[in-house]
DNA sequence: AGGTAAGTGGGAAATAGTGGGAAACGTAAG
DNA sequence: CTTACGTTTCCCACTATTTCCCACTTACCT
């Protein structure tokens, strides 16, 4: 399972180090697609797979039109990246810009996905969550951790 | 069952020993995640499967605002910490500064999880959890409890 | 009072992250 | 067809951090 956050540096290569905790999850081969609320998501070859039949599957959940628009742009915007002998990857141009990449990145572990955030924007948006506290405790309260 | 409260160093290399007497419920691995009110919950391994299964019940929870600020708290936020021979666990900086913690440490059993409080944090809390005390019981009076 | 267990601290070795340069490749112009 | 340039890829080296190990001190129990 991903979990965890680390800030990383991506430089003007655009060579962004993945942590080494999730090397041996990830494998060899990820693929990289535009994510939700700014940030971008990794997935393992193998997930990526199993999410992309979820998706074409989930037609029936939403509207015909905005299933069309959102699985273009998951699609359209995927790359697959190979981790190199040291554990990078190479973030296109495109998708560095559409998560406003500017140096540090936060490279958050969701469960079966990472999440690449710009550091600044990661923070906000952290923060606003955390202000969230009646739901959290709520949520917490649900799943019987409380 | 975790009870108790014992205050502890955290050192510049974020080193915190967990008191002797948790050791053995709590098994090899832990999970260190956010808390409520300014706290850190630590859970042993198997608790916090089971609390990772809760919360990836639904698989369209992807898609869904709010789904996506719990899960990045809940997953991004949490860090497995493996026990050291000497009873010691590493907390990662981000989380240490999410609960301000300064160097001394309250760690507290809270029946299935311990909670890491920043000690003065915590004597504050504290206090204003004995004034609220009569108000407390009434309560707990009246559902039956005391 | 001595022995054992627990908590704390520091140094050395290993690893992870970052940056830079050289080689390979592709493209475009001469 | 050749050459020059720009881009990408691979490799190496440096630095900072992390991890492991050992030693000291304190508290507790016998």
């Amino acid at each position: 399972m991903l979990i965890g956050e680390y800030i990383h540096a991506i430089d003007e290569k655009n060579r962004l180090s993945l942590p080494a905790k999730f090397r041996h999850e990830l494998g060899k081969k990820v693929v990289v697609t535009p994510g939700l609320d700014g940030c971008l998501f990794i997935f393992a070859e193998k997930e990526w797979v199993r999410i992309a039949e979820h998706l074409s599957g989930s037609e029936g959940s939403m509207l015909q039109s905005d299933n069309r628009g959102f699985n273009r742009r998951m699609f359209g915007g995927a790359v697959e990246a190979e981790i190199d002998s040291i554990g990078r990857i190479l973030v296109p141009d495109f998708l560095k810009s559409m998560a406003k990449m500017t140096g540090k990145v936060a490279v958050v572990g969701v469960k079966n996905r990472l999440e690449l955030w710009d550091e600044k924007i990661w923070h906000e948006y952290r923060g606003v969550v955390e202000r969230k506290a009646d739901q959290l405790a709520e949520r917490l309260g649900q799943i019987g951790i409380l």
